[in-house]
DNA sequence: AACGCTAATCTAAACGTTTCGATCGTGTCA
DNA sequence: TGACACGATCGAAACGTTTAGATTAGCGTT
């Protein structure tokens, strides 16, 4: 800028009044420094920028992996949410990992991003501290956090998975296994609440061996679905409570011989694309990914434009079951399909 | 720092020093200043630290579409690289749309970024620009762009393609459709070489009603897979040249209905980690998207680390044909399936 | 003619670091 | 004992912007 404010032969501050619009400079002035702009070829350095006023147009955005495709989706939404408004985002997967996570916010923080959109992992003491010194605003993704007040958007986790046991319930299953990451994060408690709701609400018990545990990968669920189906009274169902480890419940059904919806219905939460056209179609819940985005979005560029007061806002919205061809009715069709 | 500093009644320069090692300090100030520091709650300012020493430790990194499963890969690989490195990943996708490319890396640029890794977009003419200005680092990633001499990391697409078609052929099959995206990008140029070739090698004509364009979405392969289908004499097995589009085309024998290898036999380019498992499970031109996301990252933290003069290294990885039961032979078999 | 008002422009401080060169004790050696 | 080197510390400039406040010129009023 000094470069084009010599060649110019005008001022540094007028260069900035002029590219910014803060004042009025005269016509010749004006076109003298185009003219050199273009000349030196003169980009604004953002960094210096930032640093005298305070805000670096960057946003945080972390994700435990974004080869989830749910995440992927959102991350897509917000990406472009961000690119719309003129913000950049630094993207940060925590791979599950609580210090990943500490570490990757501190990164961010340090990077001075205007604001913080976390889908959290593990307790959320770091986070809650962020919050808490409340120089950035943040918005909590997928994830809440107990302790942790600040504009949040979630899935009705509970109710959708209700909604999913009660649909195999009512299609005559009674031994439901189900599959579930760990109980530190929100959705996958208020998931297993809906579990046992739904079981409840038929009179069903809840046992502890039809329920596993796994780190929310394929490969977990490929153990957690070994396990189920090497019980001495295996179940006839089973839902996986995240997307990635259905695909290895599916491979755990394949590798033990047995055939899905034949042997084993199979439903699990989150979409694929591609769920209709191959076979079997999966019955998931389908997660309103690209409303989750653009609210998380909407929520955090509405602080960034300057409504820091209003109270925290807490969004929660509604799952929807996707019925496919992965779940069979128990009992008549049973027969007609063994014959 | 100022604070800490006065806190600690010694200069900024020593906190400085001690905070980045760069001098030693004697055991009592650096007791003061930890303790100043803890006390004060410091954290050194990134940003301020980036105007002053020009590095801003953070790289931008442009892909067409994140929600590929290919660049959601790679992207996941280069983030957790670049993540070990201590590096922050600004990420942009350009939606497959040459002027956002344009703003997206001019965004990146002005933020400062210490480098770039780009799957382009177009023909380049501005990527062309910025590596020849030569200030930041630029790997190019998938896609190579002519007259623009710098690192790159990319499949033997033609080769790949042409393994293949070739299998096709061998299975007996005379009449390939093949859905391409535009030829403004390296990869859709040598697959659709890879194409040509394999048939010529055959003693095949190419013929142009058996080739149809798309622009990358599944929407883009269900179109085409429709006139593909509604064609006179239509083809026996189509091979799509990226994997969003598969699934349209999956979606377009459906809904024709047809099915998948009975009808028509579907292969495509990129595996999908679930291919093994869902029916029919699609025979595809896996690439090496591990190898790939490291190497791209390799060669621009080798650049970052000083290695700055060295001729630009071009890597042509290998692609590897995942053989499934998405397609099948022709001839024999034909009869026993229809019968 | 002196005055005030406005519009255009400039000067200089500030943002929070890093770093060069200067300063100041202290101990060593001739 | 004076000179000197050395280690520890500090002062201040610099990175490239923005912006408050000062300055200047032009113009209409009284």
């Amino acid at each position: 800028m000094l470069h084009v404010a010599e060649a110019a032969r005008v001022s540094v501050a007028t260069v900035s009044a002029l590219i910014n619009g803060t004042a009025t400079v005269s016509p010749e002035l004006s076109q003298r420094i185009e003219q050199a702009i273009r000349d030196i070829g003169y980009k604004r350095n953002a960094i210096a920028r930032s640093l005298k006023m305070g805000t670096t147009r960057t946003i945080g955005l972390t994700v435990p992996h974004i080869t989830n495709p749910f995440f992927t989706d959102v991350v897509s939404v917000i990406q472009q949410a961000f690119d719309r408004a003129g913000y950049a985002v630094m993207l940060c997967c925590t791979d599950e990992d609580l210090n990943t996570q500490d570490d990757q916010i501190r990164l961010l923080l340090d990077r001075m991003v205007d604001g913080l959109i976390v889908a959290r992992v593990g307790d959320g003491a770091i986070l809650k501290g962020i919050v808490e010194s409340a120089n950035v605003p943040v918005v909590l993704l997928d994830r809440v956090c107990e302790g942790v007040d600040t504009d949040t958007v979630v899935l009705d986790n509970q109710r959708a998975v209700f909604d999913a046991i009660t649909y195999l319930i009512d299609l005559g299953h009674r031994r439901i296994g189900y599959i579930t990451g760990t109980f530190d994060i929100s959705p996958m408690h208020d998931r297993m609440a809906g579990y046992r709701e739904a079981l409840q609400a038929a009179g069903l018990p809840v046992e502890s061996e039809l329920v596993r545990f796994g780190n929310f990968h394929e490969v977990d669920g490929y153990n957690a679905t070994m396990q189920l189906l090497s019980l001495h009274d295996r179940p006839s169902a089973i839902f996986s409570a995240n997307n990635p480890m259905v695909i290895g419940t599916m491979k755990a059904i394949r590798d033990i011989g047995l055939s899905c919806p034949q042997d084993i219905s199979v439903a699990c939460f989150d979409d694929f694309p591609w769920s209709d056209v191959f076979q079997p179609q999966l019955t998931t819940v389908s997660q309103p990914v690209q409303a989750i985005g653009e609210q998380a979005a909407n929520l955090l560029l509405d602080r960034l434009a300057g409504n820091r007061d209003a109270p925290p806002r807490k969004l929660t919205l509604k799952g929807r079951l996707m019925i496919r061809n992965s779940c069979r009715p128990l009992g008549a069709v049973a027969q007609s399909v063994s014959a």
